[in-house]
DNA sequence: TTGACAGGTGACTAAATGGTCACCTATAGT
DNA sequence: ACTATAGGTGACCATTTAGTCACCTGTCAA
């Protein structure tokens, strides 16, 4: 059976880790490719090397982040298992429907915009 | 055209909201009955009106609640919206199949373990 | 019309947060 | 061995944020 590190504030981490917007260019440069380096991840900011690995420390325990060490290079991953319960938390069955629908209505009439 | 403002952007206020639990637990009210007023959700917790009613704006302002008056009352509404974008941020059509997955088996087994 | 009630504003303090730096450890390659 | 490279720690400062209070506005009902 898998425990979870201090279920107690464990939620209170995912979203103080995300309420940072360096943070978040962070997940989204590991969701377009995983398993970057601190270094790789640092070229694309404008910001410090220790900076970064504030955040990426950040991110990491809050779970939003997983890494594995390879020689002196330390690779990191997203993990979505967060994120996607922070959407059920709020959204049940019924306004799934609803929000889905008018998102996809959105993108629909954002579509004929383009053309 | 909408047009939003220069360095602070939709996205922001909505995790900024997010980041803090006292304001987690009035959504967390809201989901479970819409169109409270602020008196109603004063009472559930230990804090002034004053602090309760500068959350309820940072929430509005960011659009996760949407408010309608009734006379001298206001009444609070849950808006899914900005939860649902947060999810299609980082989850694709991929990693939603792991999760879900995942979710559901975690489910399962904390159901057995109750059993 | 008067008093009670629901909501709202600006100023203020204490605590949390973001970013940088000096300095440190460990691995890779020559 | 030794030098460059990748990553790590604790302290420090500037800014932001949470919470409270004195005081104000609008609405209801006797």
């Amino acid at each position: 059976m898998v425990t979870y590190s201090a279920d107690v504030t464990d939620d209170d981490l995912v979203f103080k880790a995300l309420a940072d917007p360096t943070r978040r260019i962070l997940l989204d440069l590991l969701f377009q490719r995983d398993g970057r380096t601190l270094k790789d991840l640092e070229s694309g900011l404008e910001m410090t090397r220790f900076g970064v690995m504030k955040h990426l420390k950040i991110l990491e325990d809050a779970g939003l982040v997983v890494t594995r060490r390879s020689g002196r290079e330390k690779l990191h991953f997203l993990n979505p298992v967060p994120i996607r319960m922070i959407h059920d938390r709020w959204i049940d069955k019924y306004r799934e429907r609803e929000v889905s629908a008018l998102l996809a209505l959105k993108a629909e009439l954002e579509e004929k915009d383009r053309s």
